[in-house]
DNA sequence: AAGTGGTCTAGACCACCCG
DNA sequence: GGGTGGTCTAGACCACTTC
């Protein structure tokens, strides 16, 4: 049983107490002094804690003033990570998968670059295909390609899972640091109007290539996926705590 | 004039370094307690250097092992702010911009909510348009909605400026903090196709609402634009140090 | 002047990886 | 066992805001 640091007892503590609204929004937190105070501690392990509150969102921190709840604080941790929004607020368990398809193929030319596969590689990889669901309503098509170093045979046999992230960090301990996405817009085709069941003559929808990454940088899958923005919309949200970044 | 802080020209130093090959893709970098000499510091601002450096993507720090640059460190900063990629690398300066107008409009009912304006409020904001080309072709069109505490008079004289967030700064001294963005895929009506010079009947395009914050949650303006997504990819990148996030 | 967050020192011990 | 990054202490001084 590992014992949790003490800056994240800390910031565990906070977020439940901001969330339960026991810290309510633009409200004053504690000083740092008084934090050391409060939970036996000095003020590195306080101030760790304040600055990943302040990078996940639920605080803002002005020097001279002290420490706020944010107003737009994250509803959900998951929000940021997964850009979705919200939008369907504390409705994620209304939210269904079901896998349509798991097979071995080569890995495809657009693919490859992506996981970092040399050519000579023809080691197969998995791809699985995936709808998801909201209220029994199809938002987003799914394709996943994970890297040939990842011998899954267990999906298919473990059909009722929610991410591909747990089944690498179970299956094999490898954890997700990072996750790049590419953003387009397309024409839905015969074939998505016909699962996502779209109605008109001409829809578009989000395209997004999303490949994820080790903290060692190594490429773990790629997921190719197709929202239908009508239903959900897609939000990411950028922070820049120091530099005045460039804008339109 | 203001002294830069220790660990700031540490994180500028490793940047040149990183950014000039100094330091090269993959490579370890010194150890902590090797930077500590280097720059004649303690270890508290090498390692604030060395995470601001993680956090911007440039290196990622496994325990036991050391610091490497990464494989996918930004090529540009204003990169992953902007959120568009760099496509045409360091073709920066081939992207223009026009003003096509500047008025004061009654805040838009989609817009009101998000500047937090109350019904009461009846104040004129600044509406700006403007199109982006790159070498001279329209890749995007944009509104600006300015909230109205920023009576900005001098947008109508000043034609050639960049960026909105520099007219803020220099004008009220206000500091861009933070940015929402939601993202949808719609069709092009006609006068986008007309602005936007598309041929094809049914071009869908992305339609991106931002709202940009201070650091106290005070918004500052909305921003909505819609993009020609096959000339410009749009490109978003997640990080999460710590804990395993929820996938698809 | 008092209070706050921002920066920095000079140590200490722990957790993890590798030879 | 030696080297690395991760956590933590107990201070100090600085920059900024508010009164």
């Amino acid at each position: 049983m590992k014992i949790k640091s003490l800056y994240k007892t800390i910031y565990d503590d906070l977020v439940s107490k901001i969330m339960s609204g026991y810290y309510k929004e633009g409200q004053k937190l504690p000083s740092e002094k008084e934090l050391d105070q409060l939970y036996h501690a000095s003020r590195t392990p306080v101030r760790q804690a304040l600055s990943k509150l302040e990078s996940d969102g639920f605080i803002y921190r002005l020097q001279g003033r002290g420490s706020f709840v944010s107003d737009n604080r994250p509803k959900q941790l998951w929000t940021r990570m997964t850009g979705f929004t919200n939008y369907y607020l504390s409705e994620w368990e209304k939210i269904t998968s079901r896998t349509i398809d798991v097979e071995k193929v080569p890995a495809p030319a657009a693919i490859s670059p992506l996981l970092k596969l040399t050519d000579g590689d023809s080691a197969l990889l998995t791809k699985m295909t995936r709808i998801r669901f909201y209220e029994g309503d199809p938002i987003i098509y799914l394709q996943h390609y994970l890297h040939p170093r990842f011998p899954v045979e267990s999906l298919q046999s473990n059909e009722n899972f929610f991410s591909i992230a747990e089944i690498l960090n179970e299956e094999f301990q490898v954890k997700v640091a990072r996750a790049d996405e590419e953003i387009e817009a397309i024409m839905a085709d015969d074939y998505l109007k016909d699962v996502l069941q779209l109605d008109d003559a001409h829809t578009p929808l989000i395209k997004v290539t999303r490949t994820s990454y080790t903290a060692a940088d190594e490429p773990l899958d790629v997921n190719v996926y197709y929202v239908n923005s009508k239903r959900w919309k897609f939000e990411v949200s950028f922070r820049q705590s120091e530099k005045n970044f460039e804008f339109f």
